[in-house]
DNA sequence: TTGCTCCTCACGTCACGTGAGGTGGC
DNA sequence: TTGCTCCTCACGTCACGTGAGGTGGC
């Protein structure tokens, strides 16, 4: 049996799991953008599988679309409110208000598609260029066997 | 009549045209990144349509693939001696050496794809998953109207 | 001559990297 | 008990941002 608590991960292994460093998560937690690993009767933080996916999330977002760790945060930050409110709605019923939420989650979703498909964009061009590239290197190359 | 010289460019122009700052144009020449726009006959930086075109690479590599700007020199200063030996083989016509020359081009050109195409995954996979995400959000608005 | 853009320091900032010295858990 | 990983400072670094104070060209 594993001696640790039970799913629980320690940082070396967070860190491992979303391919980064334990500073980096020690610094995501510094600023905010990850809330704090529980420190279960030692000094040790430990994490749960949620936080695996949030802290991948979070570089993927940086990493992929370039936004800055303050960008981060005030969109996580927003899609946790959206969260925490379409739960409470969804018990209440109270179908005007969760209209206005599943809205306001529709916007955000499009904002980012925008941003995904426009670095897509990039990339293809350049892609297309770097294909171009070979095309005329490979040209060349058969020049001198032809 | 324009009073700059023909065709060049002042440092505000070439970063408007790159859609970055002048900091960072001066930042790039100071670490040997971009070869100095030349100062004629004062003291200002002077740039040419070229130079524009060096830029708009740098960024795009470094925006794009992530490449830092130590990597980024690396790879500039390898396609920068290929070119220069190429040009001169291309006269002398020493068919051995051109060939080496154009297969180590050849490679670098690959590699600069797999990493093009592993961004484009990743991306692709990133927004694969906001459609599914608005698939679910329009549905929950669609079960309020409907 | 007036304004803009340019110039060079030089300190600030963001997102971490990298030891220094010490403690905790299999 | 031995090793590993963890902990907290705290200074370093990369890629610029941001004034401060001054000079140059339409």
């Amino acid at each position: 049996m594993s001696a640790t608590a039970a799913g629980r991960l320690r940082i070396g292994e967070l860190a491992e799991l979303t391919g980064t460093t334990p500073r980096t998560i020690r610094y995501y937690e510094e600023i905010g953008l990850l809330p704090g690993g529980e420190r279960e009767q030692g000094k040790h933080r430990s994490y749960s599988e949620d936080d695996v996916e949030r802290v991948r999330e979070i570089i993927r977002l940086r990493s992929l679309l370039g936004l800055s760790l303050d960008e981060l945060s005030t969109l996580l930050e927003a899609q946790a409110a959206r969260a925490d409110l379409g739960r409470r709605f969804h018990q209440t019923d109270l179908e005007g208000e969760r209209r206005v939420i599943l809205e306001q989650a529709l916007e955000h979703i499009q904002t980012q598609l925008a941003l995904v498909r426009g670095r897509r964009n990039e990339l293809e061009k350049l892609e297309q260029e770097l294909l171009e590239r070979r095309r005329t290197v490979r040209g060349a190359l058969g020049d001198i066997d032809g």
